[in-house]
Order: C-alpha cells, then structure tokens, then sequence
DNA sequence: CCGGTATATTCCGATTATGGAATATATAGG
DNA sequence: CCTATATATTCCATAATCGGAATATACCGG
C-alpha cells in the first residue's frame, strides 16, 4: 500500500509529471530539465528526488552531471505499470507538447555555460 | 493535465484507496465505509467527495441513505484505467484484506439502527 | 408541518507539501 | 590544493491537506 501511494503521490504534481513526459523521449540531466520546464534548480532537484523515492526514475552520475531516465522493469511493480500507461497517456496536453516541443534544442553545454544564448 | 492529477492526488491516500478497494466487491452507503475502515462520518463523506470529483466513483440517493459505486466507463479515462488496474492491485495488501474480509458483516440496517451490536 | 436519521458541510487546529534563496557537496581541471 | 561548476540540501515562509466536532441539509414517517 504504501509503494503504491508514493507512486500515487509523486505522479500527483504537474511537475513531475511533465518531468516524466520529457524522459519518456530520452535521458535528461537536471539543468535539461529545470530549463525546458521553467522551473528553479532546487525545485528540480526536490522533485526528481520524489520521483526517484517512489521507483518512477533512476540517475547515474557522469562526472558533475546526473542523467535522470525513466525506471523502466524497477522494482516498483506500481510505478512500472503506470509508466507504461503514462507513455500513452497526455501526449495531447498543451504543456506536455510545450514542453516535448523543446526538448530537441535543451543542450547541457550550452545551458550550463555562462551563454545561455 | 488537471484531470490526470485529480485522480492521481485521489489515489494518494491509504484510505481513499481501501474505499475503493472496498466498493471494487459491491456499493455500498456511507455508514458501511466508514464502519469498514473505521474512521469518522465527516472523514468518509469527505474522501468519498474527492474520490467523486476525480470521477473515480459515482452516487445515487436512495432514500436517506446514498449508494456509492465505481464509476466504471465514467467520463475520466485515466480514471477508468486505473480502476481497471486497480482491480488487480493491493489484492494482498494487509489493510485491504482486512477491510474486505469484514465487507459481508457490514449491514446499513444494523450499522444506523441504535444497536450497533 | 414535525421529529428523527443518514449524509454533507463548515470551522478549526495540526501536519505536510511547495518554492525560493542560500548554502553544502562532489567532481573536473589546472 | 584551489577554483569553478552541476547538483543536492537546508532554511524559511506560504499554502494545501486532514481529522474531529459541530452544524447544516435532505429525506422519511407520522
């Protein structure tokens, strides 16, 4: 019960939830992601730790970069389920499609260089 | 957006889920719920409004008691998916087999009457 | 219309979630 | 070792959630 409400939980902000839309299409590091959803370094962070706490998201360190992915066969069998269904799910919502729109022109580079032309 | 996170944010708690693990056996009235899961009136009505508004269960008056049932094939279609899933989920969960376990005992009539016995 | 009853709503205090700003941590490069 | 940088964490103020108690509403029988 209570793996399933986390997952509940995490998936109960439109955050997180445009987060996972976005790492649907592909791996993301955090200054991807605060970037494309408009959002604060540390409120990023914030999340994807929820994100990560209920199994809906895994990271791996790459130097000073975390890449952040969907947790897809985790442990969570709730969170793997819903995964499947999100990838289905929203892909006409406004902001999702905002947000996927972007996706293509985020770059860690250029993001994190003092440029952020 | 808004109505995927309204069903999410519905699920994301132990008691409005036992609720619906609950109704997912056969509708029932408020006094049955609350007695079931052992929590108060005003709490009952309160998670079963939620649980409305998410469009994950529906009402019907009869007389002065008020019937609440899945809203299988409701206008919410993430809500409908779940319910689906839900069907098969938590099955083992410890408060949910408690809460089911003590489902057939459950009578309006003697819940209401004075004697609770 | 009146009293009784099942449910809904309101009010209030306590806990929890959320965001921004600042700070801490970790790693790469020199 | 020192600096710079990407991310994590802490601190604080605000807002949302939750439960209990009391009250309001709706419906039934007479």
């Amino acid at each position: 019960m209570e793996s399933f409400v986390k997952v509940m939980k995490a998936l109960s902000d439109p955050v997180r939830v445009k987060m996972l839309k976005m790492l649907q299409e592909k791996e993301l590091c955090v200054c991807e992601i605060y970037t494309g959803i408009e959002i604060s370094q540390s409120a990023a962070s914030k999340h994807l730790k929820t994100l990560m706490d209920a199994g809906l998201v895994k990271s791996e360190k790459q130097g000073l970069w975390v890449n952040y992915s969907l947790f897809h066969n985790g442990p969570n069998p709730f969170a793997c389920a819903i995964l499947g269904n999100l990838a289905l799910w929203l892909e006409e919502d406004e902001d999702v499609k905002k947000v996927k729109k972007q996706l293509p022109f985020l770059d860690r580079e250029k993001i994190c260089g003092k440029d952020v032309t």
